[in-house]
DNA sequence: AGTTTTCAATCAAACGATTGATTACATAAC
DNA sequence: GTTATGTAATCAATCGTTTGATTGAAAACT
């Protein structure tokens, strides 16, 4: 909680965090040890204690770094204006469902933050608060509104929040599955050709969903 | 493997499984230790090596015992003979949609599934093979027949089993983000008519999908 | 039929290993 | 010299597993 501005320890905490976030991600919390973690980064065990107070305190520390890294990336290219025009929302929303395929599947530092994120949600601990309300309750209402814009309908209806989770379901199951999806795939792995094929896929039904939607709208029917 | 039909240990056996699946499910299989599932099962530590080896066979058992209740309940309502008909292909393409997402969502036994396979996937093991080969190389062919039959696209094209991996990831995550997505929502959980109006979500998603994919088969532009 | 043997099954108890945490002490920075 | 930071040693607790004893019923034997 408080930081410690003064030394240039922030390189072990960064150390320390880092390698907690890739071990909680691709084992888990409780199948990573805390001797793992301080040999990963190439420090003592007590340094977890002294610099988190423990390892649920690494966890949380681990959960505001997601949140830190991920609203970098997400806000990078988050223009402040929103946008109104229906083709020009639904081209922002197309090109954040790309980019997001791109930096879930194919950018190595993903891999422990999309791990670390989904086993939280799995388990819910009061890291997930954190993640909650720095990216979700950010990044969830922001969608919903390119999706109003670019189809008419009422950006906080039931309907419009649920799609856009299906959107963000589809995006995350492929880095979830991913095993299961290469397999079946033939794939040998997930490398950038694979990662196009797979945004092109969700691009897809994206706009399929969206034209839908459109129709919809005036009818007043949304499902 | 060698099933000891001689006495009536097999509810033990049982009793271990199913407490071992919650456990795994629910809090991952490093979180679960041996004792709380034995205590869950009321039966005695020893006895899992007994009947499976240890924890690690444990789990394997526990993926057969999923590989054969969702086969079941996957079973139950499928109709030897295929759908050709685009209509009739559609009908059951959607009906296994809304049944999964009912399933997933609402029955008890279903949480510990969902959150046992998620967590294989997450982090494979020997447990991941058998669930693969006994589930998803049965399931996701007849799906993607049924895609086929209902667009007219080929049914081991790359857009069409990636389609019907989005499809599946829209369901699956609804279990998976349940924590996130009730909060964003607004609802205090998923009952019936929270699991209702998901269903119908992913079921326009679907059949938004397919009439999109209808009109591009012809001209030969499958995303 | 009565007796003995065999064996799958379960149990309490204990094993060594590993866990997260804590301590006491050394080192570096200011 | 005071504080901040890092380390080695150690703690109690818990982990998965193993052990030896016990049970009850089927199998084998007389």
């Amino acid at each position: 909680m408080a930081a410690p501005v003064r030394q240039a320890s922030e390189k072990t905490r960064r150390a320390i965090v880092e390698a907690g976030l890739r071990g909680f991600g691709s084992k888990g919390y409780a199948a990573t040890s805390t001797r793992e973690i301080a040999a990963l980064a190439e420090t003592n065990v007590a340094s977890i204690a002294y610099h988190f107070g423990g390892k649920e305190g690494l966890r949380t520390a681990c959960a505001e770094h997601v949140v830190a890294t991920l609203g970098a990336v997400l806000a990078a290219d988050a223009p402040e204006e929103e946008a109104t025009d229906p083709a020009l929302a639904r081209a922002r929303l197309t090109g954040l469902a790309e980019r997001m395929v791109h930096f879930l599947l194919l950018r190595p530092e993903a891999h422990a933050i999309a791990g670390f994120m989904i086993r939280e949600m799995a388990q819910p601990s009061p890291a997930l608060d954190a993640i909650y309300d720095g990216l979700i309750a950010r990044l969830h209402p922001r969608l919903c509104r390119l999706w109003a814009a670019a189809t008419g309908r009422e950006a906080e209806s039931a309907g419009v929040k649920l799609a856009v989770f299906g959107m963000i379901g589809q995006i995350v199951y492929f880095h979830l599955g991913r095993p299961v999806v290469t397999r079946r795939m033939g794939w040998s792995g997930i490398a950038a050709p694979e990662a196009r094929a797979i945004a092109a896929m969700i691009a897809a039904t994206l706009r399929a969903r969206l034209d839908a939607d459109r129709g919809d709208a005036d009818r007043g029917d949304p499902a």
